[in-house]
DNA sequence: ATAAAGTTTCAGAAATTTCTGAAACTTTAT
DNA sequence: ATAAAGTTTCAGAAATTTCTGAAACTTTAT
């Protein structure tokens, strides 16, 4: 399947930026072919555009699917396997977020709890130990608050972040509220 | 300098993670063992503290530097250079969010703004465009967002980020009040 | 000006990650 | 049961990233 040039541009700058969101080249060369190709591709398809092999199409396929982005599809009376995005851009940046937070905060999180449960031995050991317990809250603090935010539809979300700063308005105008009732 | 054995696993921990915070292996150890220990550190204390090269603490620092997470520091009459960490804890992670921010997102909105510009040469291109556009805005909307938040003081974020899922009631109040002040 | 104490750079070595392609496996149709 | 069409696995090759350590450089004190 020949790509255009516009196309191909995009799908090897999603090749290199692949690494910073969290998967490699030839993955992000994949899922960034699977978005903007209107329907699903085969892995031999996928294998061919790309100049990849056909093994590391099926690695690569893998990966996505732990990450929760591609969805399988299947073309009646034939056996082939087409892949596609799962769901929108606005979900598939969620899934994102989420699996990164997972990768990233979690190991940390439960490795400080075990540590701070501990006495500490000495002066400096309760040094590190404050120090683990505040990087624990904050971690736990944004753990919480991103899986709320999962929990909010996509419109909602999108309300919420094109309110931008003005959310310390409203923040502020839920506290004069508080303390008006409080008074009375 | 001897680590004690929590302060050791902590520090190897974030080895292992450092390459998922967006820097690497040694990288992360040096500003975990940086965060932890009440004093700041000397290259040389680093280099045999975490057993690394005199000169890989130094391209490590220099790295760390341009993600703004260390302070460099002087004791009077000693000409060596002592490293810490940059600001609380919230600072930094806020900094890390920052940077990252801008080396995952940034060269994508480029690219994107350049190519949606360009007439569609056909059909399939008119899809891939659309898919991008919706892309861009995403990034775009999340930008401002960033944007903003990076603005707020530590402690209002905090105030924001345990409120939670509050938040959309909040804006729910927030419709509810406007609706009513248009209505009259 | 010199030398001592320190830092930085960078070519190549070491370690790690990614990729290939052949073999093993699975599924489906007949 | 067999074979065709497909997928997955995995050992080793290739590519990439990280690290070392020696040489070059910088700063400071005298």
């Amino acid at each position: 399947m020949q790509m255009t040039s516009k196309i191909e541009s995009f799908v090897m700058h999603c090749g290199e930026m692949g690494s910073r969101w969290g998967f490699n080249r030839t993955i992000g060369q994949m899922y960034g072919l699977m978005i903007i190709m209107p329907e699903p591709l085969s892995a031999t398809t996928l294998s061919e555009t790309l100049n990849i092999s056909r093994g590391n199409v099926s690695m690569g396929i893998k990966e996505l699917q732990s990450w929760r982005l591609v969805q399988v599809h299947h073309i009646p009376g034939d056996r082939k396997d087409y892949y596609g995005p799962a769901g929108s851009i606005w979900e598939m940046a969620q899934r994102v977020f989420e699996e990164r937070r997972k990768r990233e905060m979690d190991p940390t999180l439960s490795l400080l709890r075990a540590t701070i449960l501990d006495e500490p031995a000495n002066e400096q050991e309760a040094y590190a130990q404050e120090k683990m317990r505040e990087i624990h809250d904050l971690l736990e603090t944004i753990t919480h608050w991103a899986a709320e935010l999962q929990t909010m539809s996509p419109e909602k979300l999108n309300t919420l972040m094109k309110l931008g700063a003005g959310v310390g308005k409203v923040l502020d105008m839920k506290a004069k509220l508080l303390s008006d009732s409080s008074r009375k």
